[in-house]
DNA sequence: ATAATTGCAAACTGTTTGCAGCACG
DNA sequence: CGTGCTGCAAACAGTTTGCAATTAT
């Protein structure tokens, strides 16, 4: 199951944000996407919504993405050569992504790097380890052939 | 043992490269800082470079880090915030990085992910892998006290 | 009502590019 | 010498900001 756009609106507003025209329309757009397991870019996001509702502006985008990361809504996936794209999620849950190099679709890994692998490196090199990334590429089913 | 500045002088000669001054320059600085496991931003370089050589334009350090990623001798690091580290490194070494989330010392780590975690995820996704990446942050034993 | 949010335009940051001159080999 | 490399300045892309007008509560 995927995220709905009923849960971030009930998010915001228990947040005591307010549910607004433009981010109606985003949050309906993220939450489609999210729904093909598509990731998607700030640019993409803009031009499409740009389709129904031309008066939206770039910086209400940039503001939006940035409050629903905060919320915990979106993750935030920077690339090897530089570009960032963003995948809605359930918030709170640790995973992990696979990305396929192709078609951009993501699935969330569940595993995770096992612990006695996180305690030998910090018993090996003396840290005390705080967070971690751990991010897949390769290629979906559809795109193998 | 950290990679010196011999070494990459004589990649760039074999490589067809001409060694020239700012190169040298920022070669010297790069393989210091690697020295003290330092990652560092190209901004940082500049600044630090500019107290030697107040003429080496900004360009040229931009051109030079991307030369030295496609030598393999320099590491791209992109944190959360969407800053970009930079790390020296022997080249051709498959390696992840634990970073200092307080004073930027990285260690290499040559532990990776499982075979069987990587293969259990491909199996469970019908995915194909075809590369990883794997950050680790933390606190090193300097700035843990 | 009133405070949060918006669109707009302008500012900013980080990076790339075109080009005439320089210097490495 | 020839051409690969450089500094400069200008262009560029992506993102942030200040502000007056708008809109959800």
């Amino acid at each position: 199951m995927t995220i709905t756009a009923q849960q971030i609106q009930e998010a915001m507003e228990t947040a005591g944000l307010r549910v607004t025209r433009p981010r109606q329309i985003l949050v309906e757009q993220i939450v489609q996407w999210a729904h093909e397991n598509r990731d998607f870019t700030i640019e993409a996001l803009w031009h499409t919504v740009q389709k129904d509702a031309p008066w939206i502006g770039r910086s209400t985008v940039f503001r939006t993405i940035e409050l629903f990361i905060e919320l915990g809504f979106l993750d935030r996936i920077s690339f090897a050569d530089g570009t960032e794209r963003y995948h809605a999620m359930r918030p709170g849950s640790h995973h992990h992504h696979l990305t396929c190099e192709q078609c951009h679709r993501v699935v969330e890994i569940a595993s995770c790097i096992p612990n006695d692998l996180l305690d030998h490196i910090a018993q090996e090199t003396g840290f005390s380890l705080s967070d971690h990334r751990m991010e897949l590429f390769g290629h979906c089913p559809q795109c193998q052939k």
